[in-house]
RNA sequence: GGAGAGAUGGCCGAGUAGGUCGAAGGCGCUCGCCUGCUAAGCGAGUAUACUGGGUAAACCGGUAUCAAGGGUUCGAAUCCCUUUCUCUCCGCCA
């Protein structure tokens, strides 16, 4: 949520950085509301303080006539209080509905674009593996290996859930234990394991609602929603509380498992792990000071970064333009991972920063000082990463002639010290 | 699921025959004093949001907030209703 002076007072601002989202966003009825929002708050407040005073002065007056005059003409100022406060209260709601749905304004930085096509990349890392022969892509490798059954994974719940069997369950167990040692041991983060479903508050402290909720799974019985990143708990572990300067940055670290609808992509990327209504994720969430808040996001990057340097595998760096970025960022940086199954680079994290968006709506804030005013946090995060499509990076890369996939050497830890699948 | 208890400021904890309670007291914290150092001691201060004025600062005024929402009343932390959460006991259960 955008700041309600700051809006105020720079509005023609404010709507041209949101128009290169692209998007039709108009600020008129903000101007409206605002304006009648004031005008009824002065209304109410200034015959509420009336009122006090007269309280006051009721229980001071010993003559009790004189009392019950103040009491009668009091009860009719109450009437007309509850009048404006009732508009009031219809005006404030849809001052907040409408400011619910205004994404965040893109960093001044963020290069401006139309689409996807647009977003510059910032850096490739690695060498793409050359091939004696056709590198297939990861459904035909994991289904001849006999570790993903998409049939049976369809049978048991519907499209686009994947069976894991065997070393392919082990091999997405093993980069999920590889991922959070890496971060924890290494990068400094701490680790959570929250709640895989989470209330409304939740869902629009992060601003997945009110906009996105055919999005997301709801629960029946109870207003619950399984969560679609971990971003959404792990942001939320501080809503609504005052944290120290400090104690910033604090970084978090968490695997969930993540539910999606997929609405609105009927028909893309049907074959494989690419598309899945659940899939795992290891998150990185940090809290910043808003000074070091983009150093904190370079930094965020790297550590995502490291995982794909450590299994050795080729990916490119791309900064989202401001008309592909998502409804709450600021910022965001996309890794993609090169898959030579499918000569293309596919998403595999994507590192944003929100700058104060969430913390306003979610209420966290710090004190910069011991005595100081409170203000808000910047919240950052990233996938560091998505697990199913680094099991799909893993397997396109390091295949084999005779079919069989190579481990990594970083991951043959983790799993029991098989070198190779197949 | 059944029975009961509770939810107050950063924390602990008073306050229930409704009024001057944003809220005693303690702890913590900040500043000053004192002290050879530390500890102890002494004094002062110590919530947030919105809103009006003011130079977007300082500052001054108003309103709201004692889990949330509604009701009674001139007036509610205190009374009534609903919801949420926490705890205890029973049942069920990984």
């Amino acid at each position: 949520m955008l700041d309600i002076k700051y809006i105020r007072e720079n509005l023609e601002t404010v709507e041209a950085r949101l128009k290169t989202r692209g998007e039709g966003v108009s600020l008129a009825p903000f101007r409206e509301l605002d304006g009648r929002r004031r005008e009824l708050l002065q209304q109410s407040e200034s015959l509420k303080a009336m009122r006090n005073k007269a309280s006051e002065e009721i229980a001071r007056l010993k003559d009790k006539s004189q009392a019950e005059e103040l009491k009668t003409k009091m009860r009719e100022v109450s009437q007309q209080i509850k009048g404006i406060d009732e508009e009031l209260k219809v005006v404030e709601e849809e001052l907040q509905t409408f400011l619910l749905t205004v994404p965040n304004t893109p960093n001044p930085a963020t290069p401006v674009g139309k689409s996807e096509a647009d977003n510059p990349v910032v850096r490739t890392w690695g060498d793409r593996p050359s091939f004696s022969f056709q590198p297939k892509p990861h459904w035909e490798i994991g289904e001849e290996l006999g570790i993903l059954d998409f049939e049976r994974g369809a049978k048991l719940t519907g499209a686009r859930f994947t069976l894991y069997r065997g070393l392919g369950a082990r091999l997405e167990r093993a980069l999920i234990n590889f991922m959070l040692d890496l971060h924890t041991g290494e990068h400094n983060y701490i680790e959570m394991l929250p709640p895989f479903m989470v209330n409304r508050e939740s869902m629009t402290g992060t601003g997945q609602l009110p906009k996105f909720e055919e999005d997301l799974f709801h629960l029946e019985g109870v207003d619950f929603f399984l969560i679609p990143t971990a971003e959404v708990p792990v942001t939320n572990i501080h809503r609504g509380e005052i944290l120290k300067g400090s104690d910033l940055p604090i970084n978090y670290v968490a695997y969930t498992p993540c539910f999606r609808k997929e609405a609105g992509s009927y028909g893309k990327d049907t074959r494989g792990l690419i598309r899945q209504h659940q899939f795992n994720k290891v998150e990185l969430v940090k809290f910043a000071d808003p000074a070091t808040s983009y150093d904190e996001l370079e930094k965020l990057l790297a550590n995502a970064e490291e995982v794909l340097r450590r299994l050795g595998i080729s990916y490119r760096v791309v900064e989202l333009c401001t008309g592909d970025i998502g409804f709450s960022a600021a910022k965001t940086y996309d890794i993609e991972v090169w898959l030579p199954g499918q000569e293309c680079y596919r998403e595999i994290s994507s590192c944003s920063c929100f700058e104060d968006f969430q913390a306003r709506r979610a209420g966290i804030r710090f004190r910069p000082e011991e005595k100081a005013k409170p203000e808000f946090v910047h919240t950052l995060n990233g996938s560091g990463l998505a697990v199913g499509r680094t099991v799909v990076a893993v397997l396109e890369n390091y295949q084999q002639a005779d079919g069989s996939v190579l481990i990594p050497e970083a991951l043959r830890p983790y799993m029991g010290g098989v070198e190779r699948i197949g």
